[in-house]
DNA sequence: TTTT
DNA sequence: TTTT
């Protein structure tokens, strides 16, 4: 049935890609979805929806994308139930990705990509880094 | 942010019109979404997916749709996170619904929609259904 | 690039299933779509958006859909530029469909469909062919 | 009846912002929307799709995209029937513009913006300029 | 007709 | 948890 989900929104972290035990590539992440209005205090309000990618989708953004990058998703809503540690019910909501794309432009994060793929940096390598996004303009 | 989903599914239960403490009209229902694909077991998969609906809205589907009936949904996917009673971190998924179409036809659901809406007809009341059904301006 | 578009509406007409030289199964068919609003002299304003479908699509369409019946239908938006007999310039938008699903129910056009067919039915025709319509897979 | 498309692409032109007899903001431009595959000949192929947008959004679109910025475009596709100057028969499809997201980053553009809104600036208008961008609420 |  |  019709099951179509277009989002925009930023990385909240790296996407970091996996394989199932046959070898099948998956990544997950999470996007930064913002509402176009405030909260009655004022405060902006956001949504952090779970994303995962199988296969060419999985490595193009495990490859191309990193924490703080604007992207555009296009999928499907899945809603998954399954129990926690401590025996809970728990239910989450995943869009699995068809297509994404890039929602800002490279140069944005240049330099920050390599750090972020786990390379060992000094914390003055990584204030630096936290300057260079405050400039992000939006 | 751009945030848009389009689903068709079946709704699980009747949508019931509440209102709140202000007066503003809001329903919830879930919508039954099936899979396309078949999972290994050979069993059907479904998604249930939670939708909410705000003032007109809310009362148009409370005042249309019933269990069983076949809906088109556009809106937007909101993450909420509550505590529940023992104080365990919650999150859910809803929809939010701009707007709810008919994915089926009326004649359809012929005599289950009195009784799901709790009234006790007879054939000659569902006539008149009918009759009032026809005035839809659509 | 992104490029999805959702629809509703009813098929102007019947689809006719073509075949491209290789044997491609390509159908095309126009879709009314109701505008939500009333123009200023009263009238109803429906856009009627050409929808392309190849292949399993297009038997699928082909096979099930008649005119008047509703469809929901989920595709991408091409413009093809053509020169007509007159040597004018023309330009065409279609819907190239990925997905095309019922927007209404079957029982709705019983007996339009053998006629919208051209084919000339007598009721006892009209019963095998509803019994046909009793082995769709879902 | 549901209508809605979502598009990414790239002005042709720089929009402009025009108004009605009634003093309605209105503006158009065209998007660049690239098809995934290439055509045989391993060409490049790319819908440019019109698109309108009334009022604050016009005003949006005129004041903050030009020529060659990415866009992300909600809306809902019409088909518009008119005659040209020889009495010919034309048919138009124009995508309504709900809402425009930037697709890119406004770094891009620098220096493209003031040029292509037909203001002579130097370099220090160039700086004012920039400042206001940073007080852009998004 | 756009752009990387 | 829906339905054919």
């Amino acid at each position: 049935m019709l099951n179509h989900i277009t989002l925009m929104g930023r990385l909240t972290r790296d996407p970091e890609l996996r394989r199932t035990q046959s070898g099948t590539a998956v990544t997950s992440f999470t996007l930064a979805v913002d509402r176009d209005f405030k909260s009655q205090s004022g405060e902006k309000e956001t949504d952090f929806i779970d994303i995962v990618a199988w296969r060419s989708t999985a490595e193009f953004v495990s490859k191309y994308f990193s924490k703080g990058r604007m992207a555009v998703v296009e999928g499907r809503l899945q809603i998954r139930d399954w129990t926690d540690k401590d025996g809970g019910k728990r239910r989450s909501a995943e869009v699995i990705a068809d297509n994404v794309y890039f929602g800002d432009s490279k140069k944005d994060d240049q330099g920050s990509r390599p750090v972020s793929r786990g390379v060992d940096v000094s914390a003055s390598d990584f204030a630096e880094i936290s300057e260079e996004d405050g400039e992000l303009p939006f």
